[in-house]
DNA sequence: TATGAAAACCTAAACAA
DNA sequence: TTGTTTAGGTTTTCATA
């Protein structure tokens, strides 16, 4: 028979339910979520933490899926897409909803959420040119039941980062 | 006299232009961009290069800012944001759009663009509960020059990833 | 309060890039 | 050489008996 601390740790595990995490853990994560390239060695230093013993948190915070990948971030001008709106569709109901979250696959999109209200879906994309917003408009709206859409391009992007971990 | 290719690299290395990128470049970009945790002898087999070979165009790639930097992915539930949701500000111009961004620095902000329309800001915020995006509204409202905002509270995140380089 | 399990830390060493 | 990873051993924490 399981023991009671086996037991507390598989709800604890439960989806989507918070970490267990000690300031330093905090600390941790706010500096790779910042830079993830340092060394072991760098942000023991910073964290008052010998090598293995940070080796020893990140693994354990990967295994608990706090950290969920480590990854390259691109700049979109760079790589062609110069054009960045946030796209607000409204769907007449939630059959709709699921036939266009079928375009998850599309390379412009890049974030889509279902949001409260009256069944809708925001997406944030990122196209080459208006005529690349336009064409996936289009797409967007040939969908059965998509009601309508509402676009609000980004002019100036002055903050683009993760969750901060800090308390 | 510069020669033509010279000239020509000047003109594109111009904040925001895009990169040149071959389509080998595009393939190892979205590689990192989903796990940059790979070993350049990995990548090298998927693009049929030797490791050295992959780890100049990523020298490459860094210089050109065409790769900003390499981050941990952090799960805001597991770290105790669990409401996500995006808000639009209307600001009634643009002395009162300067203002609120200078909210920059709140940590629920995770995103924060200006964008077309009727001086208007969109902001993804990622709080601990309800009571935290009212909290944060409020600070929003507080501001002279903001006529109000529209709250999106996101449901559920089918897609959540960064600019895809494919051409 | 006593105690045993689990976790966190360190040094040292092996290993890989 | 530098950085990552494993191993071994000590201390701390903490939930119970």
């Amino acid at each position: 028979m399981p023991n009671k601390t086996e037991e507390t740790n598989a709800v604890k595990q439960v989806r989507h339910q918070p970490a267990r995490l000690d300031d330093v853990d905090r600390k941790l994560l706010g500096l790779l979520s910042a830079d993830s390239a340092q060394s072991y060695a760098e942000l023991g230093e910073r964290l008052h933490l010998s090598a293995p013993a940070v080796h020893d948190r990140v693994k354990r915070l990967k295994r608990d899926g706090v950290i969920r990948a480590t990854v390259a971030k691109i700049d979109g001008c760079k790589v062609g897409r110069t054009l960045l709106a946030f796209v607000l569709v409204n769907t007449k109901n939630v059959v709709s909803t699921k036939r266009l979250l079928t375009l998850n696959n599309l390379p412009e999109i890049e974030e889509m959420h279902t949001v409260a209200g009256d069944s809708g879906v925001m997406l944030k994309v990122r196209v080459r040119e208006t005529e690349g917003l336009e064409e996936l408009l289009g797409k967007i709206q040939d969908i059965e039941g998509v009601d309508g859409t509402r676009s609000y391009i980004v002019l100036s992007t002055f903050v683009e980062r993760g969750p901060d971990p800090a308390l």
